[in-house]
DNA sequence: GTGGTCTAGACCACC
DNA sequence: GTGGTCTAGACCACG
């Protein structure tokens, strides 16, 4: 499993961790049953203080993404995938959501709005190729 | 001049003041070279501490929004309304940005998310005719 | 008597009005024994707090360069234009002291600064004969 | 990191902080990447509050010259050396300038100016081999 | 009255 | 341990 954690992000770094492993997951480099790395291990491979990866398994246990199993270590669950697919999607509708609100609020009509979108569309479209 | 605090958003008060006047400004509520409520007053009205409304105004200055006048107050800056245009535009897009890549790296295809811009659209209209 | 006022400048209104009163003096615009603007026609005058001009009006006191006369207002003194030439160029010798310290203390060798003054001083010259 | 604050002097003690951290990245006694003497550790040093400490090094984090790192401390950024040697030159070459022109208006001509120059240079000299 | 600075002490999230 | 935010209350210069 690779991970890039950036220290200088304003995300915080067991958040950024949880992030990615449920992006695995939802991408399917992570397969239900799997092991995953151990807390020690993952911590030295990201050169990140082992307490915050403890962190980051920890939520991902509380959301029952990931299980522990007695002396071997952590699986991702049978769920794992439904969840994270459904997290996904409901905090890219409710971020987009907050976009436009806010844009609303800035006075921009929906004409101008589409036209952002579609502009923003284009450009990621140009950048992927790349 | 009416702002609207709340101290138990994520969001930190003195940020809140800082979106709301330049809000204001931007919405024509606060005109160039208007004074703006004292330190003192504006915490008042907010049930804030002085020290939360000058660290706000503090940052606004160094935005060029706001200039002090020694002894009278502060007052709207000449560039302010533009500063605070383009840099509401330069963060919705921004952040319409960074939705729209995640959408992508979640597998969603353009047809989805134009469907979701769409839906979120007609939502907000809705929200707001009630 | 004309000066210039800079609300939004970093040095106090009265102190502007200090030094602009010294400089008509130095440059014989104002001569001894001249009756100066009363404290109210001047702050009408320069759109500014009586008190202000009141506060310019005491330094000068203090310094001697002003005197006032019962039933008439305030006049230049004797002295006050020695004292205002010798202030300036004591000012002047000060300030240029301080930044060639802060320069040296940049570890600024003392040929680049010879050509940083030169290049000020054509700069300068420049910009008069515009 | 040695600093000498004087809370006696006209200039803030947060901006002697500030320049005094810059003039410690521009004469390299700070590297990039280095980790600066926490918020509380340079209060104690300094017997200063650890607020006046924090408002200048929220100052030099605007100015792109340290980051912070969560939980860790804060570090000098890649940039931070350009930025401090710029900035002093540029300083340094404004307040020159404001110097000559005030000569200037005062009626000196270009060669007294020179030789105040060229004696405050030489003054200098001889205070610094005492 | 105004803003600018500083102190003292508190609580929080993060590592 | 670290920085980030906030409160409470003080003193100063300026108009």
């Amino acid at each position: 499993m690779f991970l890039r954690i950036n220290p200088a992000a304003d995300i915080p770094i067991y958040e950024q961790i949880v992030r990615q492993v449920k992006f695995a997951i939802a991408s399917k480099t992570l397969m239900k049953g799997e092991l995953i790395p151990s807390v020690r291990e993952l911590a030295k491979q990201l050169a990140v203080n082992p307490n915050t990866v403890v962190r980051a398994y920890r939520q991902l246990q509380d959301e029952e993404i990931l299980a522990s199993r007695r002396g071997m270590g952590m699986i991702v669950t049978e769920r794992a995938l439904d969840h994270c697919h459904t997290q996904r999607v409901d905090m890219i509708r409710l971020r987009l959501r907050q976009v436009l609100e806010e844009a609303e609020q800035s006075g921009l009509d929906q004409a101008t709005v589409r036209e952002l979108v579609e502009s923003e569309i284009a450009q990621l479209k140009h950048d992927i190729h790349l």
